[in-house]
RNA sequence: GGUUCCGUAGCUCAGUUGGAUUAGAGCAACGCCCUUCUAAGGCGUGGGUCUUGGGUUCGAGCCCCAACGGAAUCACCA
């Protein structure tokens, strides 16, 4: 901010006046002043004693004085502890910082030009045999937060989806359908596509696991029976049919999709993420092996004698790793060899962002280098966004044993528990129409669910308890929607008592300490946003929210707005009120979070 | 076993590029506060050898090394 970077520059002059030194800007060291001590603003001067050849105090005593005579408007007063500087900011300042804030309809946001970088961001990659489930969730919202944060940055953001719709998996639930479906439908049924489809697919294991026990109790060893079981025999040959393109089989393949991809679109519509552009992995996967051909031309690969194709990853520390098999079929790394040429055929980007859990470490490792051989420009050091599972009370989520939490049941349930919540609570909602209140309780439960998930650090693994699902009291996203919707409520009261926002901000009012943590917080927001784009981490800015959010709940219980008696000091607080609620709602945003004008 | 990630209050988590005698929130427990712009709130009490042991320096929860504990991965699965 402002302020900072006069300090800065004045600090610089003053030690080349006292100790005849240049120094780097960027190696003086402001931060926000202790709560325990007097002063906002405080130089760290340790690093300056090898100049100044005195001791901490008496080196912070002369740069204090300095900058008091230097720059009086902005630094009023000082205190010395030990080798720390405490800058009092005069009160002017604060008020030029605040309405500097205020004019700035995008705060903390920065726009993206013709000729930014293009980030693309990959997120989702949903299976098309089974239902979404909380690990997507959390796949979803990081992506979708991550490129509100890379756009907010000033990149032009590229949004997509690889769908995994080919193999033996969906050859399973079409099996499983055709034999056990008698031509269920969505709409026969009224069941949600994508839910229809993972029953048969759960339908398959059930009858294929019944049939290698009878193999297994006639005395055929386990190993054999699984391969030998109809039913997988069945689903291989339907792969292969598959990939000669039988129309029935292929006709069912688009039949059972189109119901999952219903059902997906729901789902993304319910969590408010969506997709600039998809791709599919039944479109792609041939295209990585004429990549890899390619790769193989120029002797970055090399051939077994079985036919299989390798590439060679041990002067990079890793072993060799397989991308044809001797049948010439394409593996997983293939595909995604293959789709990221289509993309980079698609647009010119400059960097590659994947969402993708950190099981896949291993992978993107591999990826990274394949890409950079290749000679993608982005290769070498695309992100690969690594976030850690979710795991439950009882362990991890398998769906074998049913302990997945569905994402289609854990929206409903949120949504509920909010309504609940705000009916139980004093007449809440009461002076609102069936419809709003319905409203508000999707944004709350919505706001609920993301806020718990986007506010853990990415990469840790995470715990989740559904049985007492999710609190709507302190560090949560229900607390800081409450707070902002207190604010809208306070300003719709203040305009209709006939105290519009201040165009200007009186010079003369008193600010307490409280309002000046709040100002200093609200200017740090661009940093956050800046931070938060630097590291992919959208949890920084969740948690910045929460602590304004806090910090305003103090100022807000000691402090009446609307009924102050001095002008001055309440036009500040409008203002003040104002720009916490703009900065809570672009920082909620960001995450993808609403925030209700009323709750 | 190799590689990568993690280890902070009973539980779930913060802790900005190393900064200040006393390491922060929330939940859970206990005690106050609704004639007050929305009590989904505020105030207070108790709760910690930041896994352990070394090192780096003016200064370490943060950086380096080792040990211990947990997770992921190491497939002609995706």
């Amino acid at each position: 901010m402002e302020i900072e970077n006069n300090i800065i520059s004045a600090v610089a002059n003053a030690i080349k006046a006292l100790y005849g030194h240049d120094i780097a800007p960027e190696t003086i060291q402001l931060q926000k002043t202790k709560k325990e001590f007097a002063g906002h603003l405080t130089l760290v001067v340790f690093p300056f004693l090898k100049i100044s050849r005195k001791k901490p105090e008496d080196t912070a005593q002369e740069i204090g004085d300095y900058l008091k005579k230097e720059i009086p408007s902005v630094v009023a007063d000082f205190n010395v502890v030990k080798g720390f500087l405490n800058l009092v900011i005069s009160p002017a300042s604060w008020i030029g910082l605040l309405s500097g804030i205020q004019r700035d309809e995008k705060f903390g946001l920065a726009a993206a030009g013709e000729h930014s970088p293009l980030v693309m961001i990959e997120y989702s990659s949903p299976n098309t045999n089974k239902p979404l489930h909380l690990g997507h969730v959390r796949n979803n919202l990081l992506g979708c937060a991550l490129a509100n944060i890379m756009a907010a940055n000033g990149n032009r953001v590229v949004k997509t989806n690889i769908v995994n719709d080919r193999g033996i998996h969906i050859c399973k639930s079409m099996l499983a359908w055709l034999k056990y479906g008698n031509g269920a439908t969505p709409e026969s049924t009224g069941i949600k596509g994508d839910h229809l489809v993972g029953d048969y697919y759960v339908a398959f294991d059930k009858h294929y696991k019944e049939q290698v026990k009878e193999l297994m109790d006639k005395g055929m060893p386990e190993e054999e029976a699984k391969n030998e079981a109809p039913l997988m025999k069945e689903a291989r040959e339907m792969l292969v049919k598959w990939e000669h393109n039988d129309p029935e089989v292929r006709a069912l393949w688009r039949k059972m999709n189109g119901w999952v991809y219903a059902g997906f679109d729901e789902t993304y519509k319910a969590l408010g993420v969506s997709f600039d552009k998809i791709y599919y992995e039944s479109e792609t996967y041939l295209e990585g092996k004429e990549k890899v051909m390619e790769g193989l031309e120029k002797g970055i690969f090399f051939r077994k004698e079985d036919g299989s194709v390798w590439a060679d990853l041990t002067a990079e520390g890793l072993d060799e790793k397989l991308l044809l098999r001797a049948d010439g079929t394409s593996v997983y790394m293939t595909q995604d060899i293959g789709t990221a040429k289509l993309r980079f055929r698609d647009y010119p980007i400059n960097k590659m962002i994947y969402v993708v859990g950190n099981e896949q470490n291993y992978h993107f490792q591999v990826l990274s280098i394949l890409l950079d051989k290749l000679g993608f420009e982005w290769g070498k050091d695309l992100v690969h966004f690594s976030y850690g599972m979710v795991e439950l009370p009882n362990g991890k989520m398998k769906s074998r044993e049913g302990t997945v939490v569905d994402a289609d049941d854990l929206i409903a349930a949120m949504i509920d528990n909010a309504r609940k919540m705000s009916e139980d609570k004093i007449n809440k909602l009461t002076d609102v129409s069936e419809e709003e209140a319905a409203e508000i309780a999707r944004i709350v439960g919505l706001g609920a669910l993301k806020y718990f998930i986007l506010k853990v650090d990415a990469r840790k693994n995470m715990l989740f308890n559904p049985e007492e699902s999710i609190d709507f009291n302190g560090n949560t996203g229900p607390f800081i929607q409450y707070t902002y919707a207190r604010i809208r409520s306070i300003l719709r009261k203040a305009a209709e008592a006939g105290m519009p926002m201040p165009e200007t901000i009186p010079a003369t009012a008193m600010l307490s300490e409280k309002e000046i943590g709040l100002v200093q917080m609200l200017a740090d927001f661009p940093n956050v946003v800046k931070q938060a784009g630097n590291d992919y981490n959208p949890s920084c800015i969740a948690n910045y929210c929460y602590d304004l959010v806090k910090e305003y709940n103090q100022f807000y219980h000691d402090f009446s707005i609307l009924h102050e008696e001095d002008a001055d000091k309440r036009a500040f607080r409008l203002v003040l009120s104002a720009n916490v609620g703009k900065v809570v709602r672009t920082g909620m945003g960001l995450l993808g979070i609403e925030v209700p004008e009323r709750m």
